[in-house]
DNA sequence: TTGTATGCGTTATCAG
DNA sequence: CTGATAACGCATACAA
């Protein structure tokens, strides 16, 4: 806690120029084993560990990596922080948190002021912001290390984390299909988010293949938000006849169609089965549990840092090699059962 | 986006010392107005920004605020980082996350390196790791600014941003007694965390005004999450005779609490009152909605950026005229009712 | 009010 | 394999 020591005070007393000790800091191989191991030995007497900004300024790295989002379910990025967090701490990196607004005018400007200001040496780019392909070809184009979570493939694989939510959708059709429900409905969330799209295509085909058509009056959109979620289901249970399955965008939405079946008196599983997507904390907490699509975000975190790490400390290629896709898994809780006639 | 322009550029256009522009960042009043003027205009035409690092290196600042926490309700957090955010960026701090383990052995070795590392200029510390007075003593004697989130004042008021969960438990109690209840059980938080100890402290005070007692054998301790919630209130609601009401240390335990009512077929709330503390996004979205305490997370965020920044900026004084109290709120929903004598 | 010179702790250039 | 020495971009004591 005392007065932290320098690069000179090591050199000085291992005698060696600071050159060396450099040498030793940044793993340089040129360097004899004798020499290494004194400089070793000194600096964890010292309990030495270099200046972050110092360094920074010579080589111009920071071992800061950014995290840009826009206002995503606490839950989830709670998730990615955790996932960021245990492999960047490991290898000497912090993470910058930078909420921005995807609507922004000025977005693309806010985030390289942000990056310039810190000299982030790389950023994680979180859905829906990670879908706006302008953001990346200027991020590109800047020579910015950056890696995009996405929901289908919008890039080159050393910039990508993607989970595959239209495979993830389709097994949902197929679960309901076999449960034998045949009139479903289906809350999507905004049609600008790929996201949205590709869940709800990937819905449609799954159902598809069982021969069941998703009506179009059997659509509407949310907006991702449980308050939405309460009003969609509300429209939708309100119709006759009633449809025996609501599949929702996402978990919140689908905890918005329990509230409303409560509160219009329609039993959760027995006359409606209510599944959502995302497998957040909400999901299991709410009664009945909710069924659920499994996002490993936590993972896909993981793989995005390890990715940018790589490809900031041996160029771009070696970030190819980390995994870019991930798989969605169904979770059957609580809140699906097989279809029942409705009782007259 | 090209090469980021440097003070040697503006300087030289401006045709003026670059000592002059420093001036002009740093907002010295000793700069003529004109010259002023003209070191303004070249500043807006480069775009150009102070190099944060090379600026941290020779003032030793770095414009990075640091949030040190262990593990919290992931929507607390949120809460917290948005409010942080909503101060700092507008003063021009960034924000870096850093998790840590509560019981480590070498948990101030580890935030110091943290600090150290990046060159804090301030950290900011969430409960329970803000009730460890050996991190806050460590943090003082260094010099290094600091603000702690607490349940109740431990440190002077620059270092402390404290919500009144005594006071607010308290409240809890009387609106029980209020509802014509009286035995009541408590499902308490761990006991090492302060936070727990003032809330249960103020719940009995509370009741003991209504000449009410806690019984030792209705209070159970959990450990702030949904399945300790469970577990205890299965413990409470496996007893004869019931309690009529449960208020839980958190919405996590409470809406475990629901869910074991709910598998026992107990209806809340017409033969049990259930009652949270936090009103986070699960106490709103869980059937029936929680009445629960709401803390004012996101503004106590907002003063605890507040009062870092001007300790870094103003030195301590001016960190103790920002408010360092907040009041918790009862929010009442639907999971408490009047007290009903059981149906025989 | 303005400018000069020096230092902050590292990395990088170029010799040796 | 190792060592002087010059950047890196900015702030500040000290002059003018």
């Amino acid at each position: 806690m005392h007065k932290t020591s320098t690069i000179n005070d090591v050199a000085r007393l291992a005698g060696v120029s600071k050159r060396t000790v450099s040498r030793v800091i940044n793993g340089s191989l040129s360097v004899g084993d004798g020499t290494r191991e004194r400089v070793e030995k000194i600096i964890s007497e010292l309990n030495y560990s270099p200046n972050t900004q110092a360094r920074g300024l010579a080589s111009s790295r920071s071992y800061l990596l950014g995290l840009i989002y826009d206002n995503p379910d606490a839950l989830y990025l709670d998730d990615v922080q955790r996932g960021v967090l245990e492999v960047c701490s490991q290898l000497g990196y912090e993470l910058v948190v930078h909420p921005c607004r995807y609507r922004s005018e000025t977005l693309v400007q806010d985030c390289f002021n942000f990056i310039n200001r810190s000299k982030l040496d790389g950023v994680i780019v979180l859905p829906p912001v990670s879908e706006l392909d302008h953001l990346a070809s200027a991020l590109k184009e800047a020579g910015r290390p950056y890696v995009r979570l996405t929901s289908v493939l919008l890039d080159e694989t050393r910039h990508s984390v993607v989970s595959d939510d239209r495979a993830a959708a389709a097994e949902m059709a197929r679960y309901f299909a076999q449960l034998g429900h045949s009139d479903i409905a289906f809350i999507s969330g905004p049609q600008r988010y790929k996201s949205s799209t590709e869940r709800m295509e990937g819905f449609k085909l799954g159902l598809s293949a069982y021969g069941i058509e998703l009506k179009p009056e059997r659509i509407i959109e949310g907006n991702n938000t449980y308050e939405t979620g309460i009003e969609c289901a509300r429209q939708l249970l309100t119709q006759q006849p009633l449809p025996s399955a609501i599949f929702a965008n996402n978990d919140q939405m689908a905890a918005g169609v329990l509230k409303a079946a409560h509160d219009l008196g329609i039993a959760i599983p027995r006359q409606l089965s209510v599944a959502g997507f995302d497998d957040n904390l909400l999901a299991s907490r709410v009664i009945p549990a909710l069924t659920t699509i499994r996002r490993p975000v936590r993972q896909m975190a993981q793989l995005a840092a390890s990715k940018i790490i790589m490809d900031i400390e041996h160029n771009s290629k070696a970030a190819n090699n980390v995994a870019a896709k991930v798989a969605p898994t169904l979770v059957v809780r609580e809140s699906t059962a097989r279809f029942a006639e409705p009782a007259a």
